[in-house]
DNA sequence: GTCTATAAATTGATAGAC
DNA sequence: GTCTATCAATTTATAGAC
């Protein structure tokens, strides 16, 4: 969708139907033959990249995996859902709920958050956390790296979403772990 | 800043000189006895933003301590700076650069990233960094957290900046270091 | 399905009184 | 320093021809 390209660049509220109708090579009025307004527009994008993240906690919650495994699970379908659907996604953790739209768009998002925050207790639970680790703070921490990968992630090249799940976790979670922040730990 | 606070829940292009008076009990046109408009309180609270940023990276330049130490100390300031200047911070994170005050702001910000970048790699030559691990990817994935703070972080009861920081620092780099994320390791 | 023309509402900003 | 009234520009959306 050109026109959620053109919310991504300019905001949504930043974007007038002036600049998707450039983007489109049609005039403005145009649109109108396509969709309803500038809110349906925003509401398709956002549809989209929740049922995608949607359907990552579905699956989990369907496999017969250990609750580590499943957190693991997740975090590798997240990016590859924030990668396969980036400018929905981006649009989605860019809305700010000015609208009942976008409002609603935010609550479908908050009990994502939420069930991601239990999956994270649960593998604390299940033994596979330290126990004194808020889950809540480490879903908030661990899903906010995933989510800062559309601040600068682009698909140039195609990389490989497997390939970047790699790289993430391997940086954070273990090519850091014994060097520089064995400083940060010392404390 | 009143007004900050309202760019920050409704977005700059959301917000209006309208709901900002509301804001601050005041009429619209009074608004433009203090500011020339819309865009100057917009360029404040960005300059205050990069101003504290830019400090941070200052007093780490001229610091004697070996690169590792350096980019531990400026994780800890970027933490302190972004909790101590939240809304402010909250707003420079989110700028599209529609206007020129925001590709202004946003070079700005380009070149601070560009020298965190830069600590990481000396960091990594310096051989507090594993050699293979990119050095822009891991600044880009250590600031993507920090900077993600913003996103639900609340000065609520006043947490101290300090313990926040050794909690992302603990949370990430150590605590799951050694538990779930050794199935990731192990792939 | 796309266009020009224009309506209808919003919004950033100004004028001028108090 | 704040107000009411209003302007000028922008912007979402519609009307109706082709």
């Amino acid at each position: 969708m050109v026109a959620v390209a053109v919310f991504t660049e300019r905001g949504y509220d930043g974007a007038t139907m002036e600049d998707i109708a450039a983007a489109l090579k049609i005039s403005k009025s145009s649109i109108y033959h396509h969709v309803s307004g500038k809110q349906e527009i925003l509401s398709r994008a956002l549809a989209r990249a929740l049922d995608a993240l949607e359907a990552v906690l579905a699956a989990a919650r369907e496999s017969a995996q250990d609750p580590a495994a499943r957190l693991e699970q997740v975090v590798r379908d997240s990016i590859g859902v924030l990668i396969a659907e980036l400018p929905f996604v981006t649009l989605l953790l860019r809305v700010r709920g000015n609208t009942e739209v976008e409002r609603a768009a935010l609550e479908r998002r908050r009990r994502i958050d939420a069930e991601l925050a239990a999956m994270v207790a649960q593998a604390r639970d299940a033994g596979a956390l330290r126990a004194e680790v808020d889950p809540a703070l480490v879903a908030r921490l661990v899903f906010g790296t995933v989510n800062s990968l559309v601040e600068w992630y682009r698909p140039r090249g195609g990389t490989d979403p497997v390939v970047l799940a790699d790289a993430l976790c391997a940086t954070v979670f273990d090519a850091l772990c014994a060097t520089v922040f064995d400083g940060l730990r010392r404390r």
